[in-house]
DNA sequence: GCCGTGTGCTACGATATCAGTAGCACTTGT
DNA sequence: ACAAGTGCTACTGATATCGTAGCACACGGC
């Protein structure tokens, strides 16, 4: 599964908008939650991997290198740790989390 | 596959934070494109289906039972289209537009 | 030297999810 | 009756994800 990138057609988009690419990319599975994860600071790979609840090593690992080649997520010595670009994005976030309060109160 | 809901265990996170809730929602495959895709008014199931990329039906129609579950979507006389509580998550998803647009320079 | 502990990560079989095609049941209009 | 449009389902095969086990390496103590 390759790692989407903006100018390029990624799954279900021929396109190539960067909106596209970041569609996919952030909606597979575990990928939002990873970032929102780093959100405090860096995580090693055992660390990260426990406050998601144990997830698959496999699939972290595949999740992480996909954001790594993406530019959002990078490795350092204190473990992985958002990019200037991956706090860009959560800070794009942001509003999700404030949403989602909101839905909350609805359903 | 339950539709994901704030307050109730959801697919990697028992805590029922909304958040988590939201993420399991829109980190299902198609599910924020379709939701970009109603951002101009209401589709049909076809023509949303044909705005996708031509996706899958089945799949479609399982999306579509999850966001309407989760009142974020509402089928109508002029087809599927947003409620209030989707117009507001798709308020909230206009950062990350804006943030695919800077990606797209760095990478 | 050689343990114990921690790191990032990989292999692999089982399972869940998705893709793709065909077509059904229903309504509307001619 | 017929055609065309609607939402939607059934089915099979492909793909992504899960879950467990464990590898290879680095560091510190003994």
């Amino acid at each position: 599964m390759p790692t989407p990138k903006p100018g390029s057609p990624v799954r279900g988009s021929q396109s190539g908008r960067p909106i596209m690419a970041a569609f996919d990319l952030l909606g597979r599975r575990w990928s939002l939650r990873v970032l929102w994860q780093l959100r405090e600071g860096p995580l090693t790979f055992r660390g990260l991997r426990e406050s998601c609840d144990t997830m698959s090593p496999s699939v972290l690992n595949v999740r992480l290198a996909e954001l790594r080649e993406a530019g959002i997520v990078e490795l350092g010595d204190a473990g992985y740790s958002l990019t200037g670009q991956g706090k860009r994005l959560l800070n794009a976030l942001a509003p999700l989390s404030d949403w989602a309060r909101d839905w909350a109160k609805t359903v």
